[in-house]
DNA sequence: GTTATTTAATTCACAAGTTAAGTATTTTTG
DNA sequence: CAAAAATACTTAACTTGTGAATTAAATAAC
């Protein structure tokens, strides 16, 4: 039964699966919206009236700057986001307009039943120690600070 | 301190982002030996004389077909793989060429050292633990048995 | 205060992800 | 055996990932 030399006793591919089974759950719900998964991630993080720059959306989206900048324009063109003047002229500070509001809110209730069922399926503790593991990994691989 | 409203919570991200930050430790390496990641996994599924169908591979290796098709396209102009004849002449069987071992090979080294690394720094308990976890987390949201 | 330097974002070019449609071969069905 | 259905890939079209180059504005250094 040799099949998989030691395939799937790779971290970087049980990841990858492992994010690839997560994601396909909520893909086709928020795909019904118009949405792609970058795009929702960009709406859900401005959600609630969060104005942010596109440094920190880039950072928290974890979405390049060039795709991000693509994404918002598209968002801009469907009026879902605008932007917020800056003191600081380089800096672009965007938030969700009243639509883009709208759209979060119809989106986000069956998003957090689908979550639900994460948990309730893998079970609430195990999802959570899950999560404190990954970013435990991170915070170990990453140099602590690069300031 | 409430700067990200729940976000570093969410599975969906906490797993784009350890996934993120392990692959960024291989990345530099395979790009400067002329592969992306995605190529890599490829070549690396076929090391060691395995021959395959894109099927098989395109499983194996977490990338979806039209993707796969386009990187053998590469792989084969680049010579590192070739076709095998199959009986059923649907499908297509590649395999390593000498070029493409022997590429494995070279990058095979650095790479597993990183790996080392990984599991020194994280734990080698820990990271055996939580590719289990990450494998059991995928069984169970994928309806077990498609057929 | 003008010239460098740094910083923030965008654009460019190419590889890959994603869905849908298309092509060729095999299997199934009648 | 011929027509229909299923299978294995590939192509096409569009969005995103990735690294390098570019533009614009703010800060630092004369």
């Amino acid at each position: 039964m040799a099949e998989t030399p030691q395939y799937d006793q790779s971290l970087t591919i049980a990841l990858l699966r492992a994010r690839d089974a997560v994601t396909a759950l909520f893909r086709e719900h928020v795909a019904a919206a118009g949405l792609t998964l970058q795009q929702w991630r960009v709406i859900r993080a401005l959600a609630g009236g969060h104005e942010l720059d596109t440094t920190t959306l880039s950072d928290r989206c974890v979405i390049l700057p060039p795709s991000l900048s693509r994404i918002l324009r598209f968002l801009a063109t469907e009026q879902l986001v605008e932007n917020v003047p800056s003191s600081d002229r380089r800096q672009r500070v965007v938030r969700l307009t009243e639509k883009g509001q709208a759209l979060f809110d119809r989106i986000w209730v069956t998003s957090q039943e689908k979550y639900t069922a994460i948990e309730a399926a893998f079970g609430t503790d195990d999802t959570r120690q899950l999560v404190d593991t990954l970013n435990r990994l991170r915070a170990c691989l990453q140099p602590p600070n690069p300031r």
